[in-house]
DNA sequence: CGTATTTGACCAGCGC
DNA sequence: GCGCTGGTCAAATACG
């Protein structure tokens, strides 16, 4: 019975890695904030829950390439780019946060045209275009070392719906090997936000998913029309 | 009617 | 070169 699609293939690793920072119980959780904004966040679901060892969870079995990426470095040198863990005192609860620069060069795409879009802003709605696009897509570029970031954040005890001051529209929803729940895909519906969000769900701990922030938002994330204060740098990067 | 969600299909990257 | 997997789009549907 152990037939089952078991290839180690393993396929591309996620060149990603994520870093888990344990929190400290001296802390209130009163708000979880990675975004620095308390006012969100309904999630009125019982926090403290267990910490079940988070670590112990996932350390179970296969899994947990070893990480490799060493093997080639481009040029870019400094593409390691240290993991900058948010020393903020205010994170609570046990949250990953972990930056990696991807390089979306890859050939042009017909689907990358339409991502696109910095100089050009004459067809922005128009998304039918895409289809012609296709025709003319030969004058795709690549995209030269787009390094964009990626924020992992574990979260745990966290409700799918968890409201972090944005407004996320999916877009899909894919089952990968070796997760038994589907990874939904999100991405910010502000115009010129393009950020996305995916978020899975760990094998068999509903109360824990992981979330991953492509790219930055170019709005206050307040989904509604609250100013979002000048708190300190808290919005350093946000 | 407009928007958000759902679901399948397509495609590109990587491995072998 | 083929096959696999992951990621996205796009049409249909659900919801208000
Ligand atoms: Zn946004």
């Amino acid at each position: 019975m152990f037939s089952l699609e078991d290839h180690q293939g393993g396929v591309g690793n996620s060149s990603h890695m994520v870093f888990y920072t344990q929190p400290s119980p001296s802390h209130p959780t009163s708000s979880f904030s990675p975004y620095g904004y308390q006012h969100s966040l309904r999630a009125l679901k019982n926090p403290s829950s267990s910490s079940s060892s988070a670590a112990g969870a996932d350390g179970h079995h296969l899994r947990d390439d070893p990480l490799i990426m060493a093997p080639k470095h481009r040029d870019e040198g400094s593409d390691g780019g240290g993991p900058l863990e948010f020393g903020a005192p205010t994170m609570p609860r046990s949250t990953a946060c972990l930056w990696s620069w991807d390089e979306a060069g890859g050939s042009g795409s017909k689907r990358s045209s339409a991502i696109d879009g910095e100089n050009h802003s004459s067809c922005n709605n128009n998304r039918s275009s895409l289809s012609v696009a296709a025709i003319k897509m030969k004058k795709v570029k690549a995209r030269r070392k787009v390094r964009e970031p990626r924020f992992c954040f574990k979260t745990m005890s966290d409700i799918d719906v968890l409201d972090d001051g944005y407004k996320w529209r999916k877009y899909g929803q894919k089952v990968v090997k070796n997760t038994q729940h589907p990874r939904s895909y999100y991405r910010c519906t502000q115009d010129n936000c393009r950020v996305k969000k995916r978020v899975e769900r760990l094998a068999e701990d509903p109360r824990m998913v992981i979330t991953t922030y492509e790219g930055r938002h170019v709005h206050s994330p307040s989904r509604d029309e609250d100013e979002p204060k000048p708190s300190a740098q808290i919005n350093f990067f946000w």
